[in-house]
DNA sequence: GCCCGGTACTCGGTGATACGTTGTACCGGT
DNA sequence: ACCGGTACAACGTATCACCGAGTACCGGGC
């Protein structure tokens, strides 16, 4: 699938928000994850960034762990504001998606 | 619904190609039927740059005519190149869209 | 005649976001 | 000792939607 970089840009922190909800995990785990989902362009640059601001924005609790196979890990869990965040995210894309599907559908 | 502008980018310009796609139109117009479908803080100066975006990109062939109601109108219709882009647009969005609910689902 | 609101387009600047690149550093296997 | 995989951070860049100001056409009310 070609670039996908511009559509992505405001839903990308949500998936990583979601991702971070279903367990507490690390910036590489999290790129990992979004490359087998289909995201294969996304690198890891891109998710430290977000979860760097994430972290500003007071959305996480984080953890810093050794890990056995190379240097330690910052592990990410969402805080309350976190999972009220993830919630208006998805409130967002739902009722976005619903708009664009009605246009595709050529809803008059 | 609270702001969506980081949610939209990539997709808004998606939508204006639709719209265009549907029939021969104009900015002014399109603005109008962007807020009638919900995205209601899409002001003129959005929908203006993408216009000239998509005029200056190639996708559109543009006809200038008097309005009965004030000045002159730019009506905007997709050429082959602009159908091309509309098709590829629907197949990004059908790609990202399938692969955010599967992660909403908690597919693994 | 004059202002005002609605119509219609343009242009310059701003802020947010994903991406590219580079750098640092830990570790195991050869 | 080197190399590849793991793991994070910091810099700059491009793109995009938005904002504000400006220009201009038109009809109706005063």
């Amino acid at each position: 699938m070609d670039d996908l970089t511009e559509m992505l840009k405001g839903t990308l922190e949500g998936c990583v928000l979601e991702i971070i909800g279903g367990e507490e995990t690390y910036g590489y785990a999290i790129t990992r994850r979004l490359n087998e989902l289909g995201f294969t362009d996304v690198v890891e640059g891109t998710v430290y960034t977000i979860l760097l601001r994430l972290e500003r924005n007071g959305f996480v609790r984080v953890a810093k762990r050794p890990s056995e196979m190379g240097p330690p890990r910052k592990f990410y869990a969402l805080n309350e504001a976190g999972r009220a965040e993830l919630a208006t995210f998805w409130a967002k894309w739902e009722y976005m998606t619903s708009r664009i599907d009605k246009l595709k559908e050529g809803g008059r």
